[in-house]
DNA sequence: CCAAAAGTGTTTATAATACACCCATGC
DNA sequence: GCATGGGTGTATTATAAACACTTTTGG
């Protein structure tokens, strides 16, 4: 072993959907480098943590989640000599899904972090903007593939609710009736309650739980505009 | 920047398909830990050298492979505390599909590697078995959407060669007719060439070389064994 | 001629899309 | 009643899969 030795550090895409829009949470960094700009949450990994676990840790600390049933999974590295000014950084990019939260509130680290809209975001500090281009793009992928949407979602959800995740995520509008039937007949996706909700404009929608699924299901219906 | 620093490696996961079956580059360790233990090719990041590039210079020391138009990416990280006996190291798996080469010679860092069938490799150094798992999940998922499977085959190439190596990989049986179809009719998977193959039982079968295409295409038909 | 592999055409099953229509609520 | 969103049924279309058949070589 040589004296080429790298810091570590994990940065999070930390995900959701707020008012029908994909959004990110970013911090506004207090000190240099970058000071004053926008970064992705994260920070170095301490000497004897796991990758998942020191990811975690920051998660909880810049949104208070616990991270009971939310998704995290690894992005990728990112190791370009020059990519921070202070040395040698390598950072493992991390995914994070999650539902709706209360913009998050000052005390702790979370001070100075917030919601932002994912098309409105320009530069980020290092080079932030690659890691949350590739997590948008990651979290895309999945949802054609996985059953990873409800995690978006309150505990308890409508379909439509489900559906706005979608169309938030992707883009594009789906037909609310062909998308009922198919996340409906999907085995693991939903798991229906006797509940409806109450209010609301039209016929009360019946309300759903997260299903067990993980792995795969058939292709998600992406209708043109 | 505190002292928590890490050692950062590359390791390879290289895969080609050899004799109809799936076969990986593994090296057989000189050194303290696990001497005489197999390993996956890899080493140390340079203190300027980005990630890919330094994959790349390992998968050229270990195969000769300039890497022309062969296909490198990244795979994940892996940085479990107590993964290298040495100190804390993290190490960035990378995958690399190649076509079926000579068997390693002798000379330069090859000296102690071999082409292994994947499906008889048993336990390796650290915890290549798992970075190894990855790769060859990942090699099965990509092959179903992108045209990747033709970086396992040679400049030229039947579609009866592309079809084995779809065999080979998933461990399935492929039907020859619609396959044929299938490959032929995807734009830029092939490029059809005027030859033939000269040799060979049966009738003579068109040489095609890998098409432009990058992204992804319909999936790739899996029929039952 | 026969066996073997290449390649084409046709039929059948399955899944995605489009969309007509009925249901249950608030106002 | 009427607008709004929830939910079901069905026709249409694209795609995958199954397989009969012709082509072209070597022996």
């Amino acid at each position: 072993m040589r004296g080429n030795l790298f810091a570590v550090a994990v940065d999070l895409v930390i995900l959701t959907v707020r008012a029908d829009r994909l959004a990110a949470l970013l911090v506004r960094r207090g000190i240099p480098p970058f000071q004053g700009e926008l970064a992705l949450p994260g920070g170095f990994v301490l000497p004897h943590e796991d990758l998942l676990d020191s990811a975690r840790r920051e998660l909880a600390e810049e949104t208070g989640l616990s991270l009971g049933d939310h998704h995290l999974e690894q992005l990728a590295s990112f190791a370009a000599p020059d990519r921070d000014p202070r040395g040698r950084v390598l950072s493992v990019g991390h995914l994070a899904l999650v539902p709706d939260l209360p913009d998050p509130e000052a005390g702790s680290d979370a001070a100075a972090s917030a919601w932002h809209e994912v098309a409105a975001i320009g530069a980020l500090a290092f080079d932030h903007g690659r890691i949350l281009g590739e997590g948008i793009e990651r979290a895309r992928a999945k949802l054609e593939y996985t059953t990873l949407a409800a995690t978006f979602c309150p505990p308890r959800f409508t379909v439509a609710q489900l559906r706005r995740v979608y169309e938030a995520v992707w883009g594009t509008a789906l037909d609310p009736r062909n998308f009922q039937r198919k996340v409906t007949s999907t085995p693991g996706f939903l798991i229906p309650t006797k509940e409806m909700t109450s209010s609301g404009r039209g016929r009360p929608a019946q309300l759903f739980e997260r299903g067990p699924a993980t792995g795969l299901h058939p292709p998600m219906l992406r209708d043109p505009a």
